[in-house]
RNA sequence: GGACAGGUGGGUGAGUGGUUAAAGCCAACAGACUGUAAAUCUGUCACUCCUAGCGGGUUACGAAGGUUCGAAUCCUUCCCUGUCCA
């Protein structure tokens, strides 16, 4: 049964900490989700994951795994659990990120998404329905609907526009999502836009809010706004939404706004940033940002960090991994996104753990003077 | 000893009379990355001066001479490297 448990609220701020119960396990909130669209966290394997890093949900795409392998594929081999050999809980998006990220190859309409396949160029719709449809196929435990994730900057036209279709197709995938994959079970979210204006984010919720989704996404943020909007618009929503259902902000952030998010209300968050960055050598530490190819850590003995307990910590110097990135050895890719992952879980939990003790705010505060 | 081929900036390698301080790639050095078209992308990469500009000057294509208004490019000599033949 799907059910999300509120365990505890910060008297001063909008922080909250609670229980995401899902079919494939409980997660813990405020949770920050690793992001595996292919069907695998890059870099990393289960094992990873579960032995090391204890991640208890990440994110899977709608677009990418119907282009590739296909959902019915993933459908007969066990689902996207069974397929990639992943116990936990999966959250999939949409692909209304790709309406953003892919734009040039997509055409939006009032039935859907006509996207033009980015590997071979072949058409396909996608619409409220058939997105849910795909989602189940995957096995998905948390499904997202069909949203249109705007560029920065928007018109307030544009934005009015785009939101009132993304209701729409809120209205339509959740209608469809109701009929035929409301089983209890798995939950599906559908997704606050409005650009980077409140009173339109604010009707957006409150349309939204009517369908009594099993909990609601803030998305359209982190697309090239100031940080300061990105905040602004969390803030202006989460407090239209239900205090019962969990919030997830999509597509964010850097370390240092994780607990902006928390202290506005977000119980859950993900982002690319700590495994692609990974990838390109920018490691997140407790002291900031190492850029591991910088000469500086050629011969530098200790650790990425050394308050960190991830393997890679543990194990190995600045200059042996950067060795392995100027070399472009495979393992630096493990080793980084290993240890930038557990960064944002340890971030996540520390924040967690201040929540319950009733000592967010004093986190919080401490936070922004070590950042200022 | 002889016959060919060739010597270009840290490396590799284009360029065969003038928009060439010299392509591209690599290395080096920086930067970006936010529901992943990303193990990706961008910038810098001879020295120097200032009024900081599609600005001036000085070096630079093995060495030294020469031809020419002008040479990495043509000629002469020398040095060096590779392959083959004795």
């Amino acid at each position: 049964m799907f059910r999300f448990e509120l365990q505890a609220v910060c008297p001063d701020t909008g922080a909250r900490a609670g229980i995401l119960h899902t079919a494939h396990g409980d997660v813990e909130t405020p949770v920050f989700m690793p992001v595996g669209t292919q069907a695998t966290v890059k870099g990393l394997l289960p094992r990873d994951l579960v032995d090391d890093l204890d991640a208890k949900i990440i994110l899977g795409n709608t677009y990418h795994l119907f282009l590739r392998p296909g959902h019915e594929t993933i459908r007969k081999l066990g689902g996207l659990h069974g397929f990639m050999n992943w116990p936990r809980a999966i959250l999939t998006d949409s692909g209304g990120f790709q309406v953003f990220s892919l734009d040039g190859l997509r055409k939006v309409t009032e039935e859907g998404v006509l996207f033009r396949s980015h590997l071979n160029g072949d058409p396909h719709m996608f619409t409220p329905e058939s997105t849910i449809d795909v989602q189940l196929a995957l096995g998905s435990d948390i499904m997202m609907v069909l949203d249109e994730c705007l560029a920065y900057p928007a018109s307030h036209e544009a934005a009015r526009v785009s939101m009132e279709r993304t209701v729409r197709w809120a209205r339509a995938g959740y209608a469809h999502y109701r009929a035929t994959g409301s089983d209890g079970m798995r939950a599906c979210f559908p997704i606050v836009q409005g650009s980077m204006y409140a009173d339109l984010r604010k009707r957006c919720a409150e349309e939204l809010v009517d369908l009594d989704a099993d909990g609601y996404a803030i998305g359209g943020l982190s697309v090239g706004e100031p940080r300061a909007l990105s905040l602004e618009m969390t803030e202006a929503t989460t407090p239209l939404l239900p205090k019962e259902k969990s919030r997830y902000v999509m597509g964010v952030g850097m370390p240092d706004e994780l607990p902006e998010y928390v202290a506005r209300g977000v119980d859950m968050m993900d982002c690319v940033l700590p495994s692609r960055n990974a990838r390109n050598g920018y490691l997140f530490t407790s002291e900031g940002r190492v850029v591991i190819k910088q000469s500086q850590y050629k011969d530098d003995p200790r650790p990425v960090d050394e308050r960190c307990k991830c393997y890679t910590c543990q194990h190995f110097s600045r200059a042996y991994l950067r060795h392995l990135f100027l070399a472009s050895e495979i393992s630096f890719s493990t080793l980084a996104t290993l240890h930038n992952l557990r960064r944002y879980l340890d971030i996540m939990q520390g924040i967690r753990q201040a929540i319950l003790l009733g000592e967010f705010q004093d986190y919080l505060n401490s936070h922004r003077r070590s950042i200022s």
